[in-house]
DNA sequence: GAGTGGTCTAGACCACTAG
DNA sequence: TAGTGGTCTAGACCACTCC
């Protein structure tokens, strides 16, 4: 028995059978599918919303299942936000992304600090200046603020592996949502220094306050990415 | 009757009663939200999964509905990723957006811009350049491209108006999927003149690939924020 | 094991598109 | 008006969490 839900198989199935192109233009109506695929009609509807959301397909009403054209199925791909979830940690395909730690502190959280992470002024934070480095070349400057009571027990040696991983492995707790805003910036003496650009180069900012599944905030962050290192991507209607 | 669909009136209560703190920290049970909206079980789950979606609470199978903290809440409705949709033509409430047009031509489309709206080296393309400016003072700066056979008869009248609204409502078109491209960039001579930036400023630039809703790409836009004037939130799982 | 969210069915009916 | 996608029901059963 597959562990997935029968409208997962299904749109996978239909997803391959669009990529090697035995439909057309159109799906057959939903009717049909249901029959083909033994199932009945809210589960094909089901299957076909979620292609829907992923970019492949787009059903109108009244008319049928139309496919996507080979261009915007192409560029659907290319969405790269959610990426950026954990983006702090997340190693691509094979390259190689080391950290080094530039500073490792405690201290009292500034009034904005305390206002994104909902703490209290006294309350004792991590600040952790990380530099990223991909192949050996510096991509990301990274100034990271978390609640000591929230995560407790941060080392150096936690810091150069993953944080995520200690969070989730070691602590048991659950990452759940976050909020990312993403703006350009000049840099600064730092990033100058850090990310060995020039003077005139900008950088590319990202903003960001992750929750545990509980719902506690427990990182607020600022990552600060080359301008020619760190791009968004996203696939909207 | 309503217009709405059942599932949608339900979510739009459920969040109403959520935010005057009818429910606590979880809502009742699937069967209990049945029989409260005198509806069936799948009618409810498909309401809260769209609450769900717009950030508001999380279900946990086995557990429960939870309603998301105050701050999630909150955060969550600061996503502004569909405020970039159609950005070029969108017009913030009661603010003031003007445009003045630098220039505007009729060429042939370079390589790059050939692949992007995927047409042929000898199919014109409009050329055009806006500045736009929020209560006069100026904020992006447009380079927009379009294929002619693709969207006959633009005029100056046309862009100083709205692009959208003649697509739409003149040419009776649909516009569909947009493909965007978040980036920091090196403020050019273009931009420091057009944007009244300093040589330092970096600029906020956003490449887009748009299509209509058959499918065909109708325009490969750059647009360049100032760096205090655009930036982008996304709220993610 | 009790409780809760998720999936699925078969069929009715609604809403929209297009000729 | 015919064809097609969307919503809805009532109830069965599955999958997961927590005690």
């Amino acid at each position: 028995m597959a562990a997935k839900p029968k409208y997962l198989t299904i749109a996978n199935q239909l997803e391959q059978d669009i990529l090697i192109h035995k439909y057309q233009k159109q799906l057959p109506h939903l009717d049909q599918l249901a029959l083909i695929y033994q199932t009945s009609k809210v589960t094909i509807v089901k299957a076909l919303s979620f292609l829907q959301y992923k970019g492949i397909i787009k059903t109108v009403r009244g008319h049928g299942t139309i496919i996507l054209t080979a261009t915007e199925i192409e560029l659907a791909k290319k969405d790269n936000a959610n990426e950026h979830v954990g983006f702090t940690e997340r190693i691509k395909n094979s390259e190689f992304l080391t950290s080094n730690i530039i500073s490792f502190d405690l201290r009292e959280p500034t009034e904005k600090e305390a206002a994104f992470l909902k703490i209290g002024k006294s309350e004792q934070v991590y600040d952790i200046i990380r530099q990223r480095l991909l192949n050996d070349f510096p991509v990301r400057l990274e100034y990271t603020i978390m609640p000591v009571k929230v995560i407790p027990g941060i080392t150096k040696a936690v810091l150069e592996k993953s944080i995520y991983g200690y969070i989730e492995n070691t602590l048991q707790l659950k990452v759940g949502r976050a909020n990312r805003t993403f703006r350009a910036d000049k840099s600064d003496a730092y990033d100058q220094l850090y990310l060995k650009c020039a003077k005139t180069d900008p950088v590319f900012e990202v903003e960001q306050v992750c929750f545990l599944s509980s719902g506690l905030p427990f990182e607020y962050s600022q990552t600060r990415n080359r301008y020619d290192q760190g791009e968004l991507t996203l696939n909207q209607v």
